[in-house]
DNA sequence: AGGATAGCCTGCGGGC
DNA sequence: TGCCCGCAGGCTATCC
């Protein structure tokens, strides 16, 4: 469920609490949500997570977060479907001990005094944590896979992604190799705005409608930015808040609703698999 | 080699 | 009340 607006609003609400703070100490309680890169881990696990390092800054590349160290150590942290990142005062879980699914903590202090934890947390364990030597190798290794960043791209960007597969625009949307970023939310949300069937071939497009829709992907990823990210389920950002995004959907969750432009009843069917949400009048 | 498919995993809501 | 089933969904592995 976290996309990249859900995934940029951890990363902000995490930025103040954790740049810049030393990592004392690493507890992992689950290792298999961990991969490390060959290599990596062998003067010990906690070392490649970071221990004894100090935060540099945390960097997103579409649904991805990576926390940065200051001696070029590199963590990716993907959230898949019900992960959850945050920043908590204090120095460890009070009575009752840690919640359940808690996977890695992260000890912070800074001038040599703790200053709270980093806890992933993932129920499903979609997510993980993937440690790579340098953050050149978490580019190459990793980041080259991604398409251009979903919350700027263009429509002539787009155009040219698009047009190498006969996939239909849906499935298209969300392989993260055409494009970084976008869920099954968000895509369906980009697609009414636009306009565009979500059973329409990606290479039919012409530029006039990749326009649109790159302009839709914008809009409908900033709005989500601003509202805090879409609280459905597990989603909090780095503070433990839930955001405000899932109050402005307008087909995502919809299906037999009237469409909020033209009254319509909303169709729900899958599509590549995924539940899609789609008006017929609208996006024809 | 692009594209479709299965599988991973837990929580929750609906139906009986 | 309680159980079972289906669904949710990002991504990887595998097969065609």
């Amino acid at each position: 469920m976290p996309e990249l607006p859900e995934v940029e609003t951890v990363r902000r609400t995490l930025q103040p609490h954790v740049a810049g703070a030393r990592v004392s100490s690493v507890r992992l309680a689950r290792a298999d949500v961990c991969v490390f890169e060959a290599g990596v881990g062998r003067s010990g696990r906690p070392a490649a997570l970071l221990a004894g390092g100090r935060v540099e800054s945390l960097e997103r590349a579409g649904k991805q977060l990576a926390l940065l160290a200051h001696d070029g150590r590199a963590l990716v942290v993907h959230l898949g479907m019900s992960g959850s990142l945050r920043f908590e005062p204090g120095p460890g879980p009070g009575s009752g001990g840690e919640p359940p699914h808690t996977h890695v903590v992260w000890s912070l202090e800074r001038e040599g005094a703790p200053a709270g934890r980093l806890v992933f947390r993932d129920p499903r364990r979609f997510g993980g944590v993937w440690a790579y030597g340098s953050a050149e190798r978490l580019r190459s290794a990793r980041w080259s896979a991604l398409g251009p960043d979903a919350i700027t791209i263009d429509g002539a960007t787009l155009g040219a992604r698009l047009g190498r597969t006969r996939r239909w625009i849906k499935p298209a949307l969300l392989d993260q190799g055409v494009l970084a970023g976008l869920g099954n939310i968000y895509a369906d949300e980009a697609l009414f705005r636009a306009g565009i069937d979500p059973r329409r071939r990606a290479d039919s497009l012409d530029a006039g409608a990749c326009e649109a829709l790159a302009g839709a992907i914008r809009a409908v990823l900033e709005e989500g930015v601003l509202a805090g990210g879409a609280s459905l389920r597990d989603y909090v950002d780095g503070n433990g808040r839930r955001g405000r995004s899932q109050e402005r959907f307008r087909v995502y969750g919809r299906g037999g609703e009237p469409c909020v432009v033209c009254g319509s009843e909303l169709c729900s069917a899958s599509i590549g698999q995924r539940t899609t949400v789609w008006c017929v009048r609208c996006q024809a």
